[in-house]
Parts: structure tokens; C-alpha cells; sequence
DNA sequence: TTGTATCCCATAAAATCCCATGTTATCCCA
DNA sequence: TGGGATAACATGGGATTTTATGGGATACAA
């Protein structure tokens, strides 16, 4: 399970080190690296092990094989993404046009989801971070009604 | 796995490089190659290892001998496609009518579908990917036992 | 022959490997 | 529990290999 978040250094050459606790998660799957594309929701990189790409594969076999969504999302998946392999110290080189569609720049974040993970330019996650605090405390009534039913 | 989009030039004798990542693919396949065949989807080429094909063979094998569509499918897969081994350079050489068909012309870009490729003029995949992010956001709910899974 | 396809070698750029080093985290024993 | 020993980690940079690509030479077919 992808867990914690893990700021790292990106280097001249485009390198940057998968924290370790990352890299023991993929670890014993068939491809030693991890993938990593483009979000289609904002300025920032999703990534996962070669099992998550098998499962969206697995999900996408279910649907008709010449049904337009199913293709627009294997073209914004399969075709965005890309197999990055670990060097011998655990790092990936991060492909320049990902580095730019995040507006990365000598730090980058990575943050456990669970399952997969994302990557951050770390100013973004903060800016992003304020916004989520802030909708949090703007709906907090909306949790009223529960707290309220717990006595207390 | 097939992942990522490649863009490589295709020369005057109509060779043009395999991506690397493609070719660590189909290795080890009892074919020192690409299979690919004209889309009967649009103007572009479709193409996979040799093990696609075998698993296409299988498919259409639950289908009775003489039905219409299997025939068709037969027809328009396995009498279309071509097999092309890689030279000494991991290149294949695209036969003319093959260029025709997708509108090649200098570059082609090979687009990582996951079990498939497709190969397109860069041109006419930039056309086509412009709905593409949209409708792949319309449909990204179709992934969410998946995406549900993996715990936000 | 003439055009076409295949093989082979050359090369520049890019990606990867490998070693070194400082730092941090973990272990272990008193 | 403290604190030194040891291992793991992040990171830099040079050396090496892989890739993509061009072009000549050779084999083949029409």
C-alpha cells in the first residue's frame, strides 16, 4: 500500500529517488519500476505499479471492445502512460513533458493513496491543500446531524 | 504490456524504429517481430505480438465455423495483417499500401493500448485526441469498481 | 537491368549503469 | 535508555550501453 508523503530532489539528468517505502511495494512484480501518466483532473502525476494497469485492464475487458468510452479511456490511460524502471539506487528519470504538465522544478512530492500514488510539484500541493482545508471547514455543517446523533 | 506514445521518423525505404519499450514486449514470442494490419476502424494501422493474434484465433474459435461475422473478423484481421521482423536496429519496414492506408508521411507515432498498438500519423492522432480527454473524463465513472477498490 | 527488400556498419544523442559520499534511520548492547 | 555501530537511503557525477537513424553493400525478383 502506497502510504505517507515523501518530498525528493530532481536532479539535472531528470532523476528523481521513488521513496523507498514505494519501491517495497512494487517490489516482486514483474516490471521493477513504476508507472506513471498524466491526471486527467489537474496539474499533477498519478502513478501505480504494473498490478494497477493490469486491474484497469481487467475493468476495461468488461466493456464492449469497440465502445467509444472504453477507447477514449484506454487511449487517456494505456496511451499516457509510461513505464518508468528504478536504477540501481531506487530512482526514475521522469520524461520532460511530464515534468512540465506538472510544473515540476527540482522538488518533487509523492503522495500514498493507497493503491497508487500521485506527484506533485510541492508548491501545488500545498495551494491544493488550503483549498481542501477550506471546503472542508466551509461543509463542516454537513456533518451536524451525525456528531449531533452521538450524544456528547 | 503496450504503454506510452512514441513518435519515431520513418525514412525514405520506409523503415521506421520499433519503440524499445515495444519491442521488450513481443521478445521471447516465437516471431522476432510486430504483427499489423489497417484498422477497420479509421485511418490507422492496428498492430501486437504474435501472441495477440493467437489470442484472437482463440476467440473466434468459440464462434461456429461459418458464421457471418467470423468470417468477416477472419477476413479483415488475419488476411490483412503482415508480419514484419525487426532488422539489426529493431526497425520494421511498413509496406507502401500500409502507409497509404494510415496517411503516413516522416513520422509515426505507435500509441500503447495495453494487449495492442495502434500506429497513426502524428497529425491525424492529434485530431482525434482532442475529444478524447473529455470523453475519457464523461466515462472514467465505467473504471470505478476499480478505481473504488483502490481506496480514493 | 531496375526497382525492391535485407543485411551490415557507423554515429550522435539519450538513457542507464555503476561507484562514491554524506545523511538519516535502525539496530544492538551495555 | 543512551549512544555508538551498522545498514539503508538519497543524491551526485563519470563511464558505458542502448536507441534511433542514416547510408552503403548485397541478395532477389520482375
Amino acid at each position: 500500500m502506497f502510504l505517507s508523503t515523501v518530498t525528493n530532489s530532481l536532479d539535472a539528468k531528470g532523476r528523481v529517488s521513488v521513496p523507498a517505502d514505494f519501491r517495497n511495494v512494487v517490489v516482486n512484480s514483474s516490471f521493477d519500476g513504476i508507472i506513471v501518466w498524466p491526471s486527467f483532473d489537474g496539474a499533477y502525476l498519478e502513478g501505480g505499479g504494473i498490478a494497477l494497469l493490469e486491474d484497469y485492464q481487467k475493468s476495461l475487458d468488461r466493456i464492449d471492445h469497440y465502445d467509444e468510452g472504453r477507447i477514449a479511456l484506454q487511449r487517456a490511460i494505456f496511451a499516457a502512460s509510461r513505464p518508468l524502471s528504478f536504477d540501481s539506487g531506487g530512482r526514475v528519470s521522469l520524461p520532460k513533458d511530464l515534468h512540465e504538465y506538472a510544473g515540476l522544478n527540482g522538488k518533487v512530492t509523492f503522495v500514498g493513496l493507497g493503491r497508487r500514488f500521485e506527484i506533485w510539484s510541492p508548491k501545488a500541493l500545498e495551494e491544493q491543500n488550503e483549498n481542501i482545508r477550506k471546503l472542508a471547514r466551509e461543509n463542516r455543517h454537513r456533518l451536524k446531524p451525525v456528531l449531533g446523533s452521538e450524544g456528547q
